[in-house]
DNA sequence: TTTAGCACTCCGTTCCTCTGAGTGCTAAAT
DNA sequence: ATTTAGCACTCAGAGGAACGGAGTGCTAAA
């Protein structure tokens, strides 16, 4: 039993009926909708055999026929047409990616709040660091006797700052001389190693200068290790439940307490790839088993990558989604790697 | 018709009921629950007359009764007794609180996290500025030709960092003499009047100079603005879809929205007050008009407070959930006041 | 290979009854 | 003046029968 033209013709059709009405089809409506005139009773032999094939599903004995995950499948690898965007909509995003992005937390977060209000689904946004961070450069600033501001300048280009109290007052003078140390013996090495590096100085360092470079290397080594586990930020989850396959409170909330609450185990994009469609049970984390997942990924510059993903139900509307978030994420890379704005002109693929 | 001792019993009965199961409860069973044995038949006249004031309301004739929003306020106000917290949970409360806090944006953020595990309810949290920041100082730290570091401390005690790319190159040595001019111009005043004296300086300083003037200048703007309106965490959110009032998933999706995705005009205490409870039409804002807020503030030096609120069903546990947030809001009040962790022996009132 | 025809299945809706919890009222008891 | 027993009444929700209709699979003819 071969697949067959008319075979994909009507799996197109039921797919992206369903996409559309979550109503299961029958075959009637889809002799209607097919281009060739043909009779119901061929469509029925057709369905008969896509749904011995595994493509499709029915809920009952007389119902019609949905998709199933493999259907699904079939239909994002070679079925469906990338929905183009329209102008406005080009020029909406170009719009809300000139708006000045600064510092990649911002960016990433900022990526997730407008992907969601280009498609009407709840997004994820992440960072995805290449290489592991480490500090590039230490700076501390005198701010009166008790009190130092530690600046920490990461591998990344990324800046923070923090205020730091001391328990035992310091002249201002030898703090160039303590962050000379820092940035001779503590950049450019992992969390652990700066740990380390600490231990074999505690005895080489008068007590009072020690207990200042124990405060910054804390603190920059939190900050490596916070590198290492991104804040994902959510958008849109509520939107979740407008959706007729979450009117179940209870299938809607595990979902949402994984996309509000827990925030774990999030799906990135495998390999190589730029963009992942994940169907169903092809998801690894049991709280999408139900649910697709559409996950681009985006160069922002310095080795940092962000991640966007779109979270909706199986039948959420790929070719829409698909479309736009490639084109999110190929503006961004652009705008990144260039360090300019996206063009006036909207160029669609 | 006065509210007598016994009427109030029977409120009391009734809405400690409808909290524990969000079912309407009868005459009957009131009766079986009263300390001194009365017949059904004299509860249901109680019932009739708290009714006829508006403390009861009835979901249909033949039902039992149920508190309405005045019954709610009474018990809050008069006849709800806190639930001591257990020495377990104070313990834990302690534990929670013993980890150490950095930064005041943390502060805020994992007190959300730590009163929505303690309290089985959605949280929020924020931060509440009662004077507007202004910078305190600025320092300019060269990275390289093209690129310097600018600090700003902010009268709050907070610090922020971030990298600037120049347009046009700067020498080392002018950077001092620019962080002379930041710290003389535009410490201690607002973000319009920021801009306005840079307006003022445009024509003063030369075109390099300036450019990196502006950029440090709309930067530490943007961050006083960004101080103004903030952030506001939420956590636990999912939760709301376990209550039976947000079984239907129309009712869950206006309050799920607000609290995840807009968080706008949360309730914050009014005036003077640590702490308050706003029950139901009580709220202003529309999303939680038939949901309860417990809200308390505290403090946590340098003239900040935080705000963390309580979300529920009306029928929320508010005798748990009052105690549970009094404590919490006290023992941050105490620690951030003596800058000193709380105490290792539970000392609960 | 396609199509018309037909019996069959089964979901969802409507309409009914029935049950039980709970009420309000009246009249007797305290 | 309160409290209580008794009783008729109300009404939501459960359970079940009947029905319509959408959709199927199969057979036989085109």
């Amino acid at each position: 039993m071969e697949l067959t033209a008319r075979k994909k013709q009507i799996l197109k059709i039921v797919v992206e009926s369903y996409i559309d009405t979550a109503e299961p089809l029958g075959s009637k409506a889809i002799a209607e909708r097919m281009p060739e005139k043909v009779s119901s009773a061929t469509v029925r032999n057709e369905l008969a055999e896509l749904s011995d094939m595994g493509y499709l599903e029915q809920p009952h004995t007389s119902a019609g026929r949905i998709p199933s995950a493999k259907g699904y499948r079939l239909y994002v690898n070679e079925l469906m047409e990338r929905k183009p965007l329209s102008d406005e909509e080009a020029a909406q995003i170009n719009d809300a990616l000139r708006q000045e992005l600064k510092g990649t937390d911002q960016v990433i977060a900022k990526t997730g709040q407008m992907v969601s209000s280009f498609v009407d689904y709840p997004t994820y946004a992440v960072a995805d660091r290449t290489a592991a961070a480490t500090v590039r450069r230490f700076e501390l600033i005198a701010v009166d006797s008790g009190s130092v501001i530690a600046v920490v300048m990461l591998s990344d280009s990324r800046v923070k700052s923090q205020l730091m109290h001391l328990s035992l007052p310091l002249e201002a003078e030898t703090l160039p001389e303590i962050s000379h140390l820092l940035n001779t013996h503590f950049t450019g090495i992992s969390a652990e190693e700066m740990n380390a590096h600490l231990m074999n100085l505690s005895d080489q360092v008068s007590g009072q200068w020690f207990l200042l470079l124990n405060q910054v290397v804390e603190y920059a080594a939190g900050l490596l290790k916070e590198s290492q586990q991104h804040e994902v930020f959510t958008n849109g989850a509520s939107q979740l439940l407008k959706f007729p396959e979450f009117r179940d409170v209870d299938k809607a909330h595990d979902l949402m307490h994984f996309m509000v609450d827990s925030k774990e185990q999030l799906p990135v994009p495998a390999g190589d790839q730029s963009m992942q469609i994940l169907i169903g049970p092809e998801n690894v984390n049991e709280a999408l088993k139900e649910s697709s997942v559409v996950v681009a990924s985006y160069d922002i510059g310095d080795g940092m990558r962000g991640l966007v993903g779109v979270v909706g139900p199986t039948r959420m509307d790929y070719a829409a989604v698909a479309a736009r978030l490639s084109y999110f994420a190929e503006s961004l890379t652009r705008m990144f790697g260039k360090h300019q704005l996206p063009p006036k002109e909207n160029e669609i693929q």
